[in-house]
DNA sequence: ACCGCCGGGTGCC
DNA sequence: ACCGCCGGGTGCC
């Protein structure tokens, strides 16, 4: 089998028999197909590749067939910018992030390389550039790929119109693409979000050097020893901040043309971002094993996405276990060498005050304890707990203070002790956190006094350019710590796609951040190893029954939502919708997951009220229960008493409840704009007991996804006992479902799930671990809500496809010592497929990430995309 | 098009 | 005056 070739040139010494073969149960329809693509296209596996190594399937129920639509031309050459001419000539019309098609005009009088480029109702836009168009002509002509275009910003002057051409084709194709396009001078980047390329350019050669103090027992590698001399740089910097010139006596403000008599302060410090990876990593602690260091880690990234929830495992096993701690290390190892080496001078103060979230608390003391040599002495307190002392003398004598963002905030505006020191530097472990200016936490933060100030993060632009504000706030970078400069001179033209502004926040960014990557080099060599792998999809057939079931269900429910359509009302019940596309996803995985249909049919409007409740709580319980997991979008923390709109966003109760106060009748969903009322809010009334009754053998029955599972996963034991599996889905009673022909078959498995603590995961994943035959090779995992995840500021019913991206990317990058093979199991002629399909559509990342949507287009989408998936 | 490019007018500063 | 420079005319393929 192919997988162990590329298994084995991985040259993996201790554990042959670990392979990881990662069987992708997909239950999460949406998403997860959605995913399906995203991965295949950007995880740099080509579809046509993998044929032979697709897992078949052969049971009676089910039957896989291949992507069929996807597997031709589903290779990404990479992108390009260009230009469209003649605009004033057409009367087709665009608009900014529009689609556009480019049709060959081989008989144009004026030249035979003519590209016509038209909207999508075929209406005439102009012409590519005819230089462009020449090198194009050659590819289009002989088939090389399929060149699409999408405006980017639409129709900024009657001329000429930038597009950004997006080349895909076969694998076999792109070397003659590639050199093609350079024949005429041109080159094709590499596809990747906007922010990527910012951030690439931070990657600049920072090459310089530093020792650690020899206080510092751990060896430094050379890229650590880069990042400390950065450091060091930046704290000692006198260099005017970003922006800043001095002429002819006076500081001016390039942007802003303000002029001042003295230096502006310069920004001592900055932004440490590591690869956004890590801070899955990071976050996927929270979920796992404490500490994680010495285990072989189990690296969990869950993406929510559209709404319609979904969770994404990615599960590696690494034996690097430092790289979880990159940024940690730096920053633990640069504030020793700082408080051994450097000193400080006597009009400084002393402390470094490290907030980070309670969940790395310890590791931070590890961190320390690991790196430091035992016989130096470094003041550190935990300022934590009841009896911390509150004595500022006390605390300026430290060397380093670790608190948490909640300790903070709870002290702020009560005379914080906190506030009173003065500190040589202050760190925010997780920076991001603060990236909500009325969270009481970022203005505990920032009124901190401290000479220094670091960042940590390994995405400081989580969403949008928005997120970037408020670090530079804390960063204390003038001009934009006030809000308006910020806007006029860096967010807004970003979010209106112009270069100039982006530049601008390029070059922000450029001077203060750090960012290390996987994919980083140093002396040429990467610091880290990319993984490999491997996507299938694999189409499962419902059998006679269970399609009618679902035809049944999805009348219904097209019913239901056909009548929102018509009164306009689909958005403002979202939470309906998303309940009867999770009944439908249920539906492909099992039919015993749903109950009967009468529940929901048709009562909407006469039931009494307290039927309704019932009904809506039914609901919820469906929708929360399937993942829709989010922070809450008002406090940015984690959901405390969750309540649903009846346009599906989840919120803290008493978060919520604030706004709605605060505004009256006029409240306004923060995450969607829509009405709310205090009345409509809808307690989670936590989960329902977790019954697995179903593991009776007598009443247990199969289904079409389950049976394809089963399929493979016997195929895989046969070829090879010692593959390691992993089955997902979002669903913890499907996974209760699989237990039962698991045991029928004699597997071995285990089980992570978020009723499990601590202690019950570790123990699972320590068994799965277990390399002696006999020891579980399967293991069932599930999200649960409340978990873990990268949040999306769009809200729980956006979807944004620029995380996806950077999900997979990031898994990508971190899967790093060995191969994965992920299949996802899709139902052929079901939402699921339908996801799939929609994806497919949505190919212009960059814009999405740019935000440069509004509200209305997105709400807009939403629409259609329930349209298509329920057909109607 | 607040560009690039072309070609005619022009010619120390 | 076989150049440079200036400024007006001009503009998809």
């Amino acid at each position: 089998m192919a997988l162990f070739k590329t298994l084995s040139s991985v040259g993996f010494v201790h554990c042959q028999h670990l392979y990881v073969l990662f069987v992708w149960v997909l239950c999460c329809v949406l998403s997860s197909s959605m995913r399906g693509l995203g991965s295949r296209r950007f995880g740099g596996v080509s579809h046509a590749d993998l044929q032979e190594e697709e897992p078949s399937q052969s049971s009676s129920t089910s039957e896989s067939t291949h992507d069929q639509d996807a597997e031709e031309e589903n290779r990404c050459f990479g992108t390009f910018q260009g230009t469209i001419v003649g605009l004033r000539y057409y009367t087709g019309t665009v608009n900014r992030g529009e689609m556009v098609a480019l049709v060959r005009q081989p008989q144009n009088p004026y030249d035979r390389n003519a590209v016509m480029v038209a909207n999508v109702y075929g209406s005439q836009v102009g012409h590519i550039k005819k230089e462009l168009a020449a090198a194009l002509a050659f590819i289009m002509d002989r088939n090389l790929a399929r060149v699409e275009g999408v405006v980017p910003y639409g129709k900024t002057n009657s001329f000429t119109m930038t597009v950004t051409l997006t080349f895909w084709g076969r694998e076999e194709n792109q070397e003659a693409v590639h050199s093609q396009m350079k024949n005429h001078g041109y080159k094709l980047n590499a596809l990747k979000n906007a922010f990527d390329k910012l951030f690439d350019d931070l990657l600049e050669d920072r090459t310089r050097e530093m020792e650690a103090a020899e206080a510092v027992r751990t060896p430094l590698l050379l890229h650590q020893k880069q990042a400390l001399y950065w450091m060091t740089s930046r704290e000692n910097s006198s260099d005017l901040p970003p922006f800043w010139e001095q002429r002819s006596g006076l500081y001016f403000n390039v942007l802003t043309n303000f002029g001042a008599r003295e230096s502006p302060e310069s920004v001592l410090g900055g932004i440490l971002a590591d690869d956004m990876g890590l801070v899955s990593l990071y976050t996927a602690l929270h979920q796992l094993p404490h500490p994680p260091l010495n285990l072989n880690p189990i690296m969990v990234v869950i993406l929510s996405l559209s709404g319609i929830e979904e969770s994404y495992f990615y599960i590696y096993w690494s034996n690097a276990s430092n790289i979880f701690t990159l940024l940690w290390f730096y920053m633990c190892v640069f504030v020793c060498v700082c408080v051994f080496i450097t000193g400080t001078s006597k009009k400084s103060p002393r402390p470094t005050l490290i907030i980070c979230p309670l969940s790395v608390l310890t590791n931070w003391m590890d961190q320390f304890e690991q790196h430091l040599r035992e016989d130096v002495q470094l003041n550190l307190y935990l300022f934590y707990g009841p009896d911390r002392c509150r004595q500022a003398s006390f605390l300026s004598e430290q060397d380093v203070v670790l608190t948490t963002y909640n300790v903070l905030t709870s002290e702020y505006g009560k005379n914080s002790v906190l506030q009173k020191v003065l500190w040589l530097r202050v760190v925010l472990d997780e920076g991001h956190i603060i990236r909500n200016p009325d969270a009481l936490q970022s203005k505990a933060v920032l009124s901190l006094n401290a000479e220094r100030r670091w960042i940590l993060s390994g995405t400081p632009i989580q969403n949008s350019v928005k997120d970037v504000w408020m670090l530079m706030c804390f960063l204390r970078l003038k001009p934009f710590a006030v809000r308006e400069w910020w806007m006029r001179v860096i967010q807004r033209p970003v979010m209106m796609g112009n270069k100039e502004g982006l530049k601008n926040l390029q070059a922000l960014l450029k001077v203060l951040t750090m960012r290390r990557t996987k994919l980083s080099k140093a002396n040429g060599r990467p610091i880290l190893q990319l993984p490999e792998k491997k996507v299938f999809l694999q189409k499962v057939v419902l059998s006679k029954e269970e399609r009618e079931r679902y035809e049944l269900e999805k009348a219904e429910g097209r019913r239901i939502i056909s009548r929102y359509m018509a009164d306009g009302t689909v958005l403002r019940n979202y939470a309906d919708v998303l309940a009867i596309l999770v009944r439908l996803r249920l539906l492909c995985c099992h039919c015993d997951l749903v109950g009967k249909l009468t529940e929901t049919a048709g009562t909407a409007d006469s039931s009494s009220p307290a039927e309704l409740r019932e009904r809506l709580i039914s609901k919820i319980r469906l929708v929360l229960s399937s993942g829709v997991d989010e922070e809450c979008a008002v406090c940015l923390d984690s959901l405390r008493q969750p309540v649903i709109t009846h346009c599906a966003h989840v919120f803290c109760k008493p978060c919520i409840c604030e706004v709605i106060q605060s505004k009256q009748l006029a409240a306004k969903c923060p995450l969607c704009r829509a009405n709310i009322k205090s009345t409509e809010l809808l307690e989670y009334p936590g989960d329902e007991e977790d019954s697995r009754p179903t593991d009776r053998k007598d009443q247990w029955r199969s289904s079409s996804k389950v049976e394809a599972l089963m399929t493979v996963l016997l195929k895989l034991r046969s070829e090879d006992p010692t593959i390691k599996s992993l089955v997902v889905s979002q669903f913890t009673k499907f996974l209760n479902i699989l237990e039962v022909p698991l045991r029928e078959s004699k597997f071995s498995f285990t089980r992570l799930d978020g009723t499990m603590n601590q202690k019950a995961r570790a123990r699972a994943v320590s068994e799965l671990q277990d390399p002696s035959p006999g020891s579980p090779t399967v293991m069932l995992l599930s999200l649960k809500a409340g978990g873990v995840g990268l949040n999306l500021t769009y809200g729980a019913g956006a979807w944004n496809p620029a995380v996806e991206e950077q999900c997979i990317d990031r898994c990508h990058r971190l899967g790093q010592t060995r191969d994965v093979v992920v299949t996802k199991f899709v139902v052929k002629d079901s939402v699921e497929e339908s996801m799939l399909k929609i994806q497919k559509r949505k190919q212009e990342l960059v814009q999405k990430l740019l935000g440069a949507k509004s509200t209305e287009d997105r709400k807009q989408e939403r629409i259609q995309e329930i349209r298509t998936l329920m057909d109607i």
